[in-house]
DNA sequence: CCGCGGGCCTGAGAGC
DNA sequence: TGCTCTCAGGCCCGCG
């Protein structure tokens, strides 16, 4: 699913179509999405350059020559097609795979640069929105998140100082984006499994008595460091691989330690525990009872 | 303010 | 084979 390596991989993967280019067509199929794209989008978007392309959280942020930011968010099932623009193209070219996905492409920009970039979104859980960029940061969406997990304002007395207090787990509270930003529920449970921490554990043990990191909180963002640094590598590779076969740029499938992985044997050398499915507030982890602790 | 649970949405997979 | 049911999860919102 779309956490933090997913859509860093793809900003990666639209930038050298977007950066530099102006919108030179747009097409809205589906203007409702998680949210109705603004009547005025496509008007606000057309003949505008896009100045630089960077990530904040789970979302990828395209700077505009006109002083918004087109923000854009994959929610579940979003993905972003790059394919050569003037080109004839048979109907489902892109879709040897899954031929009925078409009916998903909502939006489709053409690009100066050649490019031609398809949202598709099964789920619209997806959205897109335009924002000031000097509203940016007050806004409703970035307002309240935390810190990157991969920038260096992020370290064990951030994580401590925001986990203080908290009557949650260890496993809620990473995935709260005011905690920290980008971490979904796969990514937390490979942290977890990574730092050997139970997710059962209450977040407030991050902090002593007076407020200040404890060994397990240094433990824990270095574990978030490795293992978003990692998959966002794996992702670079994955992502070469991919655009030559579909140019589709979505998620793909890492090979993850304990994320749905119920009831195999731990992969922690000597460890042979096995793997435990849980819910927390609704949602499964997955982890070993026997490393975790 | 905080924590929790429901809802949005569709496709995949299980079970009958 | 085909129906129905459950589940997946990012994020908002309303409830207690």
């Amino acid at each position: 699913m779309p956490e933090l390596p997913e859509v860093e991989t793809v900003r990666r993967g639209l930038e050298p179509a977007m950066e530099d280019a102006r919108f030179t067509s747009i097409e809205v199929r589906r203007a409702d999405l998680r949210f109705p794209l603004p009547k005025d989008f496509v008007q606000r978007l057309i003949g505008k350059t896009v100045t630089g392309l960077g990530r904040r959280a789970k979302y990828i942020l395209a700077d505009l020559s006109s002083g918004e930011v087109l923000i854009m968010h994959l929610g579940m099932s979003g993905s972003f097609r790059v394919s050569r623009s003037n080109r004839e193209k048979t109907p489902g070219e892109f879709y040897h795979e899954r031929a009925n996905d078409a009916k998903h492409d909502h939006i489709v920009f053409e690009m100066s640069s050649g490019w031609t970039l398809t949202f598709n979104d099964p789920r619209r859980f997806g959205f897109m929105r335009l924002v000031a960029r000097n509203e940016l940061e007050r806004g409703p969406l970035f307002r309240a998140i935390g810190p990157e997990p991969l920038g260096n304002t992020f370290d064990a007395a951030k994580l401590a100082g925001a986990c203080k207090g908290k009557k949650s787990s260890l496993k809620v509270a990473l995935s709260d984006q005011k905690v920290v930003a980008g971490l979904g529920n796969i990514y937390v449970c490979e942290v977890l499994y990574h730092a050997r921490l139970s997710p059962k554990r209450m977040a407030s043990m991050l902090a002593n008595n007076k407020g200040e990191p404890t060994e397990t909180a240094y433990t824990l963002v270095d574990a978030i460091k490795v293992v978003l640094n990692e998959a966002i590598k794996a992702g670079g590779s994955s992502l070469r691989d991919h655009r030559q076969t579909t140019g589709e740029l979505g998620y793909f499938q890492h090979s993850f330690r304990v994320y749905d992985r119920e009831g195999e044997i731990c992969m922690t050398p000597g460890c042979g525990g096995k793997i435990r499915r849980i819910v927390q507030t609704g949602r499964s982890t997955f982890y070993c009872p026997v490393c975790q602790r």
